[in-house]
DNA sequence: TACAAATGTGAGTAATCCTCACATTTGCAA
DNA sequence: TTGCAAATGTGAGGATTACTCACATTTGTA
């Protein structure tokens, strides 16, 4: 079995792979690349993070940390894509249990704040998701996750609705995953108070489309 | 009287000044630099832009380059900027005669076309507002854009619907416009009609939350 | 015409991503 | 145990590219 390697992108596509870590030993060490990368862009954001540094900080050259990452961008993609693992599961989890409407503005309203309270305590997700659009590879994996994470909730609009159109019902769905993104994103850029109200405005939004009222 | 030079950002803040052009000569070269880096983000996107590209095309040295733009991010901000301008004003028209709900949903709808339009013609303007969110003073340009913007709507309104929390107008109006250009990013990366479903579903969330019923 | 300010130049500097030829360690079959 | 191929580790150096600077030329004007 060949475990494929962690991988980037060179112009969107998946790019050259790297060896993936087969001894207990370099897949420890992958481990603390990840950390180091990790610690310095939640210190100085992913532009200013330097490979070397990266290397030093994980005490490792910086021959080794090429030779599980192919590129700069395949390092913070590697921990995006965690990222989106964890919180997927999190949110299947969180909408898998809803079967009527009051169901649904609980478990949305739960959701949009637990999502909110991620975005302001993790500087490595918010640098990572702001600088989103200026990579290809990102914005897929972005894109992907938007549209899984958009089929959950299709999935309860679909039960809650089952006479609707369910195309429409998809791309309500989407459309309201991506603006909530777009929202927080927003509200953290601005006041922590402006920022509330702007989320609480999204909700409200959010959740007039979602019930039809 | 000292024209403001063209500036750009070294970290978020407007960094420092180059020389404004004074001479009829130098104005016209930096027409030429602007076209230059236009025609390369077009065709290469902004990120392969490449300064000593848009010197040789603009027929200038790379030193004359940096007379006029401290650095490559100025030449970016400057062409954004003309953007900004050119559409505040169209949008300021459009809204500008609104007195009723009707004519509420007709100048947005028609806003909303104008501006997907935009964003499907334009290159350049797509890649610019793309990154922005990598490039801090583009941001902050384009936040700036989104607050003008969403002052039309907020001042429409006011008009609509005098007994409404001021502050609460304020937001609406400015998460719907913020909300407008996530939708139409996400339009332009999905393919053409699903693109167009998604516009067509912001238009109507939009709406029904600028009329209020 | 003189001369200061504005403008123009491009070889060179600095920063940084990434490669590659070679060294060392590990797993495993004989 | 020993031999050896595969996996892993190393860091000097190649390559690219944004940006500088010392100096040359042009322009406005007194």
């Amino acid at each position: 079995m060949e475990g494929s390697a962690v991988s980037g992108s060179q112009d969107g596509q998946i790019a050259s792979p790297r060896r993936a870590p087969s001894q207990q030993r370099s897949r420890e060490r992958v481990e603390r690349m990840l950390a180091a990368a990790s610690a310095l862009i939640a210190e100085q954001g992913s532009d200013a993070m330097r490979m070397g540094e990266v290397a030093e900080r994980a005490g490792v050259s910086i021959g080794s940390l090429y030779q599980f990452f192919p590129d700069k961008r395949a390092i913070i993609w590697a921990l995006a894509e965690r990222y989106t693992t964890e919180s997927q599961a999190c949110i299947a989890a969180a909408l898998a249990g809803v079967n009527d409407a009051e169901d649904l503005r609980r478990a949305f309203s739960e959701l949009v704040d637990i999502y909110y309270g991620m975005f302001l305590a993790e500087p490595v997700m918010r640098d990572i998701w702001s600088g989103t659009q200026a990579d290809k590879a990102l914005r897929e994996l972005e894109l992907a996750d938007s549209r899984a994470n958009a089929e959950f909730l299709t999935a309860v609009l679909k039960r809650l609705r089952p006479s609707a159109d369910p195309e429409a019902l998809e791309t309500t769905a989407f459309l309201i995953w991506q603006m909530g993104e777009a929202a927080m994103r927003l509200a953290i850029s601005v006041g922590r108070q402006e920022g509330d109200r702007l989320v609480a405005a999204y909700k409200r939004m959010a959740l007039r489309e979602l019930l039809d009222r």
